[in-house]
Formats: C-alpha cells, sequence, structure tokens
RNA sequence: GCGCCAGUAGCUCAGUUGGAUAGAGUGCUUGGCUACGAACCAAGAGGUCGGGGGUUCGAAUCCCUUCUGGCGCACCA
C-alpha cells in the first residue's frame, strides 16, 4: 500500500520552475519579435559547481545558439528581458554570465522554506514518491549456504540493503530478498565433504580420501562432528548416499540459521528467503522448461537440452564470443548453454531462469535487481534474454555487478581462497571491526570499482574512518540542543522564523545541502548507486562543521538564535535520515 | 583469441549523464580553543584527467584507436 507522506523536493520544485520561466520568457520573445520563430531546443537547468554562478543555470541560449541563429549572449539577454516579474517565485535575480549561462539566485524565502519543511517532516524528510510504488525485488548477498559467508558478501549486503533503502524512500515498494542455493551440484558437493570429515571422524584421518574439490573449510569438520557427537554410529554409516542425505538434512538448515544470525547481526534483516528447491519441487522449472521450448528457445544434442543463448542475448550485448582454447570465428552452438544435462539434472541456469520468472510472473514485480559479484557478468546477458525467450521483458532485470573487495593487512594484498577456507568471514570480520564502520566503509565506493579493505585502519576505529566524522556532527548538535534546552529554549515553531536572518554563506551552503537530500536519494535510487548517500553524509558534515565554526547559535540575538536553532534541527533530521538509510548508528553524543 | 569493469593530485577516490578556473579525504607545510564538543575549522603546495585521433560554441564525460591492470569465457554455481 502507498504510504501518504507529505513530499518536498525543494531542488526539483525550483527546477521546474526555472524551466517554466525560461520556457515563458522564449515564447514572449519569440512573441515580441526579439527572438525569430523557432522551435525551442532541449536545454538544461542545473546546480552549478560554484555558487557565485547561481544556484540554479541554464544553457538554453547556448544550446538555442544554432536554431536561433544569434550568438548565445544575445539570446540570453533577449530571455531576460522577457522574464516575467519573479515575485512569488523561488527566485530573486537573474544574471548572464561567461558564454550564455543563465544563472538563477534562489530568494530568501526559499532557504526559509527549506528549513520549515525538514523541521515539519521529520523522520520522513526526505522521502518522494518518485518511484510511484513500483513493486521492486531487490536480491542480495545470496551466499552459498555450504559454508559462512566472505567478505564480498559484506560488501554486497551493504551494497544491497542501502540500494534496497534508497528505492524504498524514493517511493518503490521494496522486497529484499535473499536467494538460496540449497539445491544442485554444490549441495552434492556438501554432502560429499560432510560425508568423508564425518568417516574421517569414524575411521581415522588417513583412512578416508577427502574429495579433491571438496569444501575444505574447518565448518565443515565441526559439523561432522556435531552429527557424529548426536548420531555417532560408524556401523550404520554403510550407505554413502543415505549418510550424505542425512548430513546435508542436518547441517544445511543450521548453516541457513547461521546466514540468518550473521546478516541480522550486520543489520539486514530479508522480507524473503527463497529457497531454490521450491522451484524443483514445486515444478516451476519444468514449466520454464516447457515454455522455453515451446516458443524454440531450446534444442537438444548430444542428449543434453541447449539454450540458444547465442540468439537472445545478442541485444545485451552477448559477451561470450569465444571459449577459451577457441581462436577465431566462433558459431553460435559454441556460445549455446545446457539447461538439462544429459544425465537428466538440469543446471543452475534453468533453475535460475525458473527463478526469475517466477519474480516477474509469479509474484508480479515491475522490476528485479539482482546484487552480483563481477565474475558473474557473463551470466546477465543470457539471463535477460531468457526474458525475453519467456515473452517477458529483459530489461526490467537489472544486475548490478560488484567488483571485488582485496584486504589489505600491514599494506599487503590478503591472498583470498574459498576452497582451502582462508577466507575472512563476514562473522569474524564483525567481530573486530564496528558494525557502523564496517555498513559505511562498504558503501564509500561505488560497485563498479575494486575496493580496498584495509583491516589495520577498519579496526583502528578513530577519526580516519569518517563514519565518526558523521556522527560527530549529530553529536555536536545534539549538545547545542541539550544546552539550549537546559535555559529553556526549545526549537518550538520553525515556521516563525524570519528567512532573511539565515544569510551567512555557510548558513546558505548548509542549507542548500539539505535541500539537496531528497534529490540525492532518488539520484543512488536510479543509478543504482547507494554509495552517493555515503559521500552526501560526509559532505553534510562538513557543510554543519563550517556552519558551526562561522556561526555561533547559543549567544545571539533570540530572533536570530531561534532561526539558526531550527536549522541545527534540519540538519539534524537530515544526519539522522542518511544515517538510518545506511543502518548506521546515530548517536547523540560519542 | 573474445568479452565485462576500471585508469583523474604522492596515496584512496568524487566529478550530479556535454558546461564556467577539474574537486574532496589522506599525507606534507602553516595557522586557529579563556568559545554552543578541536573526533573540528582555515590557508598553502601538489594535475599532460593513461597516450593519440575525432565529434562541437564547449570533452575527464560521447565515438574510434592504442597501452596498462582486475575479472570472466564448464553438461560448476
Amino acid at each position: 500500500m502507498q504510504k501518504n507522506y507529505l513530499y518536498y523536493n525543494p531542488f526539483a520544485t525550483a527546477m521546474d520552475e526555472a524551466r517554466a520561466l525560461l520556457t515563458q520568457a522564449a515564447r514572449a520573445a519569440m512573441e515580441s519579435g526579439a527572438l525569430p520563430q523557432r522551435d525551442l531546443p532541449d536545454f538544461a537547468v542545473e546546480i552549478p559547481a560554484d555558487v557565485k554562478n547561481g544556484d540554479l543555470a541554464s544553457n538554453l541560449a547556448m544550446a538555442g545558439a544554432r536554431v536561433f541563429g544569434l550568438p548565445p549572449r544575445k539570446i540570453a539577454e533577449a530571455l531576460c528581458a522577457a522574464l516575467p516579474a519573479l515575485d512569488g517565485t523561488p527566485f530573486a535575480r537573474v544574471e548572464i554570465a561567461g558564454p550564455g549561462f543563465i544563472n538563477l539566485f534562489f530568494a530568501q524565502r526559499w532557504f526559509a522554506d527549506t528549513v520549515f519543511a525538514a523541521n515539519a517532516l521529520g523522520d520522513d524528510y526526505g522521502r518522494t514518491n518518485y518511484g510511484a510504488g513500483r513493486k521492486y525485488n531487490v536480491e542480495f548477498v545470496s551466499a552459498n549456504p555450504t559454508g559462512p559467508m566472505h567478505l564480498g558478501n559484506a560488501r554486497g549486503g551493504a551494497l544491497g540493503d542501502c540500494l534496497a533503502a534508497a528505492l524504498d524512500w524514493a517511493g518503490y515498494d521494496v522486497t529484499r530478498e535473499f536467494y538460496i542455493n540449497d539445491a544442485g551440484n554444490q549441495i552434492v558437493k556438501f554432502g560429499k565433504s560432510l560425508a568423508a570429515r564425518y568417516l574421517q571422524i569414524c575411521h581415522g584421518e588417513d583412512a578416508v580420501v577427502f574429495p579433491e574439490d571438496g569444501y575444505q573449510g574447518e565448518d565443515i569438520r565441526v559439523l561432522a562432528q556435531q552429527f557424529f557427537d548426536l548420531n555417532g554410529d560408524c556401523a550404520a554409516a554403510g550407505d554413502a548416499e543415505a549418510l550424505q542425505n542425512a548430513l546435508v538434512a542436518y547441517a544445511l538448515p543450521r548453516n541457513i540459521e547461521g546466514l540468518k544470525n550473521d546478516l541480522a547481526k550486520y543489520r539486514i534483516t530479508y522480507d524473503v528467503w527463497f529457497p531454490e528447491s521450491r522451484l524443483h519441487a514445486g515444478g516451476a522449472v519444468r514449466e520454464v522448461l516447457e515454455k522455453l521450448a515451446a516458443s524454440g528457445a531450446t534444442y537438444e544434442k548430444d542428449g543434453a537440452i541447449w539454450y540458444r543463448a547465442a540468439r537472445y542475448s545478442e541485444k545485451y550485448g552477448a559477451n561470450r564470443n569465444a571459449r577459451k582454447g577457441l581462436d577465431g570465428e566462433v558459431t553460435d552452438e559454441e556460445k549455446d548453454e545446457v539447461l538439462v544435462r544429459a544425465n537428466g539434472i538440469p543446471t543452475y541456469l534453468a533453475a535460475d531462469i525458473a527463478y526469475h520468472y517466477n519474480k516477474f510472473v509469479t509474484r508480479g514485480f515491475d522490476t528485479a535487481i539482482d546484487v552480483w559479484g563481477a565474475d558473474h557478468h557473463g551470466h546477465v546477458a543470457r539471463m535477460k534474454g531468457a526474458m525475453d525467450a519467456l515473452g517477458l521483458d529483459g530489461e526490467k532485470l537489472n544486475v548490478v555487478l560488484m567488483q571485488f573487495v582485496r584486504l589489505l593487512q600491514d599494506g599487503k594484498p590478503v591472498r583470498m581462497s574459498k576452497r582451502t577456507g582462508k577466507a575472512i568471514t563476514l562473522s569474524s570480520l564483525l567481530d573486530e571491526v564496528p558494525i557502523d564502520s564496517a555498513r559505511f566503509f562498504f558503501n564509500l565506493r561505488e560497485s563498479g570499482s575494486i575496493m580496498d579493505f584495509d583491516l589495520d585502519l577498519a579496526v583502528k576505529q578513530d577519526s580516519d574512518n569518517p563514519v565518526y566524522y558523521v556522527q560527530y556532527a549529530h553529536a555536536r548538535i545534539c549538545s547545542i540542543l541539550k544546552k539550549l534546552a537546559e535555559e529553556g529554549i526549545v526549537c518550538t515553531d520553525a515556521a516563525a522564523c524570519e528567512p532573511s536572518l539565515l544569510s551567512e554563506d555557510a548558513e546558505k551552503a548548509l542549507i542548500r545541502h539539505i535541500a539537496a537530500f531528497p534529490a540525492e536519494i532518488i539520484g543512488a535510487a536510479k543509478n543504482y548507486d547507494p554509495a552517493r548517500l555515503t559521500r552526501y553524509a560526509v559532505e553534510l558534515a562538513t557543510q554543519y562543521h563550517k556552519f558551526y565554526t562561522s556561526c555561533r547559535v547559543k549567544d545571539v540575538a533570540p530572533a536570530l538564535r531561534s532561526a539558526r536553532l531550527a536549522l541545527c534541527n534540519a540538519t539534524k533530521i537530515t544526519l539522522h535520515n542518511v544515517l538510518t538509510m545506511l543502518k548506521v548508528s546515530v548517536p547523540d553524543s560519542m
């Protein structure tokens, strides 16, 4: 159900007004003959990098140079002359600058309105209805349940969870989802590994050969030992398959429980835990295979059923144009993929297609977002193509590819290997690194770049980590509010504050930044880039610290004090909201 | 061989989808608490935006080419 908020997006509103004013001016100028009658060109209204170039700026005059056949500055002059009166708009004045930019400066009223709105909306300030309640599924982490989570899952968790928060705040109906790979080859491997460890307990380490491709981790030994302690009966361990099944039935639910606990500790809770096994048991995989066959997307070869990956993934950039060891021209067949093996067992690709079919058709999501490791990028085009092959729209499946995390210790990369079980687990990471720090750190970089996680730095827990810088700004505000409250001065009605009072550069810079919050959330949501929010939080803290050093709150005239108190409270609210989205704690003191 | 991602200050990274003199953090040099919290702020130095072409009023951003690094090309997931 769509929640009902009062939405406020100061920059977006002002940009719309600027665009309307300029369009109106252009029409008037053409009407009066100051400009020739032409169709208006596409033009931009943007926020200049430097405030001396205005709060907003438009390139209309430059963009129109060609269609009007006049120099940009001449066009700008004609436009400004034709501009209607600015009373009642967010703007106080307009300037022509540089090659022909039209720069608009906010009226003092705009700043006061922003402070008022943030105060009035409180915990909801930043929310918009941009997403119009569309149903989005965000699937992230989906770690292999055969073992504990690693550093990459820590990044994927912070990324996916915060992306989901951004989408939620931007007005989408978001479902957070974990896909449990509890079927297929890796589960077989899991069972064999467990069985080998179990038999080693029975007969001695040397008496039993551990499978070469088995899971080497210590956790496998622990699970086997627990099972042995409960059900130890070496004589009954005759039937290999029965033993493996029993071990999996024991160990898998415990591992999944472990994943849930570790993620909860990391402040991630999911709406849905979706097991792959459900797709097999419920016939969904078979159903999708039939649909693909019916649309001619599959064929049989060498006893297996193949998916025409080459045909359907072409439009999404077929990124497997050749295979290892093959030079030159590669036929389409060589790019195709097996869906059902010759032994009759479907591959994971088949299950994954069924899974996404389930998201779109069975559960009716408008869009599915998958957060995947960069090593899965070869899978993107064929999954999207498979949606098309099923008569759905592959464009509605969006994959956020996340580059690897490189662990640094003593300034040097630590080699990680899941196979040998030497990876750092999420759980052990969180034993050393504060959750706030980890959540913030893993969202500091956009997903596409390789991240270095400096363990020494993260553990150090000092102000090198920007999360403390942000939290400090909040604590500072709380301290001021507390001090003033002790004197009986509280932030009562922000609407009563006199707008002209907040006119210092530091005050206006801070307010501009507060005003940018809703647009920043929308930007993070539509670019699938939650790292923008951590950077926003840091910048907001910076603006506050600057304000703090140049403007006093406590010992100034009452009217100014009220206005600045309202600004402090608006900053506090915005810091609180952005940190809450990141699931970072918001301390009143530290 | 082919594909995906990346290359911006000594280091780690931004750059709001083509805009004005390319910005932060960190490190280095220097200054600011008898003050609402100095876990803060201010100033300075530091750049061939990997290289080379092209597109236009205008390019770190778009196109081509080239170099370098990471990842991927299974009847594994």
